[in-house]
DNA sequence: GCTGTTATAATTGTCAGTCCATTTGACCTT
DNA sequence: AAGGTCAAATGGACTGACAATTATAACAGC
């Protein structure tokens, strides 16, 4: 009914009006904010509290800062890793175990490539071979390729053109990979992933979405296959 | 090649080493963490550093802060709402539009729905059906039912027993919620919408997957058509 | 014995001021 | 020209002090 009539810290209005002003487009992006003393000035506050202020903007991805002569806060790009990042915390957090990672992947991932069939760019494509060949060198070099492995999952999300399945993607994969990581394939393992890649991606470049679709389910599967053993309980469900 | 020597800023490098802790269990949800100035001592460094790392975890949602004696900075338990208001700062600035979220909703509910239909608990059925009667009393008394809509679709993600799917529908469905009550759709409308909810749970309460499935998928498009016609630039891809 | 009041201590919140570090561009020297 | 030096602007860090808030303990009055 009533509302609290102030309880805010100085740098939480602070924040709030800057917030605000770069929301409502008073600033561009890439705009620099006025220096930390000028800011203490206008809101008649100290610089320990504009500061303070300053800190939780860059924490949200609003701004960033850069020191020296041309320094000062600079107005962000805000993209679909704002929300990325407060996913990740909650599925650490949350303690979300691998499986659900694994469930909530099957759901979306084949999706996602199925969209990318349809409306990847070219640009999208070039970067997906790129990443895949790049994965087949360092694997054939011997070393753990999770960096380019994770990269090709994040593309064809990407490639699906909707920025929250990519979102999605992001705060999952990077979640799941730490423990993946912890496998260590042996290369036999690595080379057929490698190939599995490769043939989403043909999928995809002939705009072939229902067989990109069921790669893609099936590649995931099979990873899942051989974490299985690790963590007993998983896919008792869908038998119906 | 090289990596930077050395470039964070000790608020940073405080903030970091207190979020790991958190993270890893160290400290559990609802714990105290040592006082400002003890902290500053242990990290040898200032009682402003430490404070600008706090706000910045207070941004994340990791912590929260109280005043007084019995103050201090405490283990947040975090939930969705930091998720949503990413989204709906993204929303704000187009970097993600309601088509987009339609799309994913999509995607994911009719999952949801199936995964339900196979592990809704008696409890869960329950809620669902409470939920569903609540919503019909409002429409039938000519109110609006937005909360209660909204509520039965988490509901069923709840019942989904994955919290990856019940965490993005408590985020994504919030801001979708709001796009679609500011359409204030008709009693003829909102019957239907009834009719369509209590046709779902009927399909999760005789165990029905695929069904449940369908009928979600159905009822999502009906609604998706009814928003159609109010921002043209849906559906514009998948022609080619 | 209960009740209301008053100290008191712990803690965050805020401030002003100082100095340091980094970065860039202008100026100067060779 | 090339390279070095210096000055200025800016954020980064620290210090010490005081204010505001809150729970608890002690106390006084009835």
């Amino acid at each position: 009914m009533f509302e609290p009539v102030k309880n805010q810290r100085v740098s939480d209005e602070i924040l709030q009006q800057i917030r605000e002003a770069v929301l409502t487009g008073k600033f561009q992006i890439g705009d620099r904010l006025p220096n930390e003393r000028t800011l203490a000035e206008q809101f008649a506050a100290s610089r320990t509290s504009v500061r303070e202020a300053l800190r939780g903007l860059e924490q949200q991805g609003v701004i960033y800062t850069k020191k020296g002569v041309t320094g000062g806060a600079f107005v962000a790009d805000l993209d679909h890793r704002l929300v990325s990042r407060s996913f990740q915390t909650l599925l650490k957090l949350r303690k979300v175990s691998i499986n659900h990672i694994a469930e909530a992947r099957l759901i979306f991932e084949p999706e996602a490539a199925r969209l990318a069939a349809l409306r990847a760019s070219p640009q999208d494509l070039n970067e997906l071979e790129e990443v895949i060949e790049k994965m087949n060198s360092v694997v054939e070099a011997g070393n753990p390729p999770n960096l380019f492995d994770l990269k090709f999952h994040k593309l064809v999300a990407r490639a699906a053109g909707n920025p929250i399945l990519e979102m999605l993607a992001d705060s999952m994969l990077e979640v799941a990979s730490q423990v993946i990581s912890d496998l260590h394939p042996s290369l036999e393992v690595l080379r057929h992933v490698v190939k599995r890649h490769r043939q989403v991606f043909e999928a995809i470049r002939s705009k072939d979405g229902d067989l990109a679709f069921t790669l893609m389910s099936q590649h995931i599967v099979d990873v899942q296959r051989r974490l299985g053993p690790a963590n007993g309980n998983r896919r008792k469900v869908r038998s119906k």
